[in-house]
DNA sequence: TTCTAAATTGTAATTTTTACAATATAGAAT
DNA sequence: ATTCTATATTGTAAAAATTACAATTTAGAA
C-alpha cells in the first residue's frame, strides 16, 4: 500500500530535504486546504493531531519550502503572511469584508517578465482587493432589510 | 505668498477632512519621498521638525488618508506596509536584497478590471519581486571579486 | 467666543515574526 | 544494526508592527 504521503516525500526528495513529519503534514495540509492559510491556522490545526509541534517549527518548514519554491508566500493581506502550494501561475483576490483569497485564473502578459524596469525579476503577484460574491450578497441582503 | 500647504489643504479639503499640521505633513513628505516610505521612516522624519508628533497619529493619518483614496497601502513587503501618494495606476518592484521599491509602468490589460470571478474589485496591485539593478551590479562584483 | 465632534497624543496591549539555545532525529557512514 | 553529525524540532523569550484606549487638545461650525 502506497502512504498517503508518497507525494509529499516524492517532493522533499527532489529538494533533498530531510523527510521529516512536520514537513509532510504541512504539506499534505496545504495540498489539500486551498485557502491561503496563515501559520496560525496551520499550527492550530496540526496541533491537534501532532500535540508536539511547536509553532516555531511551522515558522521553519514554511520558510525552507518557500526557499526550494515548494510553497508561494501571499502578502495580500498585509497583516499577516498566507501560504499557498506552488502551481501553475495565477493572481489572488482577497474579501477585504471577510478576508477569504480567491485563485484568480485570468491570463496576464506581465505574469512571466523575467526583467522590468531593467531589474531582475523572480516572482510576479498580481492581487485584486474588493467584497467577494458571496459578501455582496451578503451586504445586499443587510441594506435590503435596513 | 502661496503656503507650500496650499495643494495638500486642498487635497483634504475636496474631501472634508480637518486640516491638521500631521496630516499636512505626511502629505507632504509622500509627495516629496516617493521611496515608499513605512511607518516608521515617516515617523522618524517628522518628528524631527515636529517633535511633538505621535507615532499612533501617523497610524490614524495613514489610516484615513487611505480611506479616502488620498494614499495606496502597499503590502509588497510582507514586513511591514509601505505608503504611496495616488497618482496613476502602475505596478511595483520590490528588491528582495535591499529592500527599496521602485514604480514599474508598463501596460496591463487587467489593471482596470471591476470584477474578477464574480468579485467586485476596488484595487488591483501588481507586484514584482527579485534584485534590482543596482543590488545586481553590487552582486556581480562581490562574486568577480571571490 | 463658545462649543462639540473629531484629532492628537502617549501608554499599554496585541499580533506576527524572529532569535536562540537545548534536545531530538534523519540519513549517511561504518 | 550502530554510531555519528549536520540538521530539524521544540519552547521560551525578544523584537517589530500594529491596534486599543483614555486623556487632552483642537478644527471649524454655530
Amino acid at each position: 500500500m502506497i502512504s498517503m504521503y508518497e507525494k509529499y516525500v516524492k517532493v522533499l526528495k527532489d529538494r533533498s530535504l530531510k523527510i521529516t513529519s512536520p514537513r509532510l503534514e504541512i504539506l499534505k495540509y496545504l495540498d489539500q486546504h486551498h485557502s491561503h492559510p496563515n501559520v496560525e491556522e496551520i499550527y492550530s490545526t496540526l496541533k491537534k493531531k501532532h500535540p508536539s509541534l511547536s509553532r516555531t517549527t511551522v515558522y521553519n518548514a514554511l520558510e525552507i519550502l518557500k526557499k526550494n519554491k515548494i510553497v508561494q508566500v501571499l502578502t495580500i493581506s498585509g497583516l499577516e503572511l498566507r501560504y499557498d502550494i506552488k502551481e501553475e501561475l495565477h493572481h489572488h483576490f482577497i474579501c477585504t469584508r471577510c478576508g477569504a483569497i480567491f485563485d484568480i485564473a485570468i491570463s496576464c502578459p506581465n505574469m512571466d517578465r523575467t526583467i522590468v524596469g531593467g531589474h531582475h525579476v523572480e516572482e510576479v503577484q498580481g492581487y485584486f482587493k474588493g467584497i467577494c460574491k458571496k459578501c455582496q450578497i451578503n451586504e445586499k441582503g443587510r441594506k435590503d432589510n435596513g
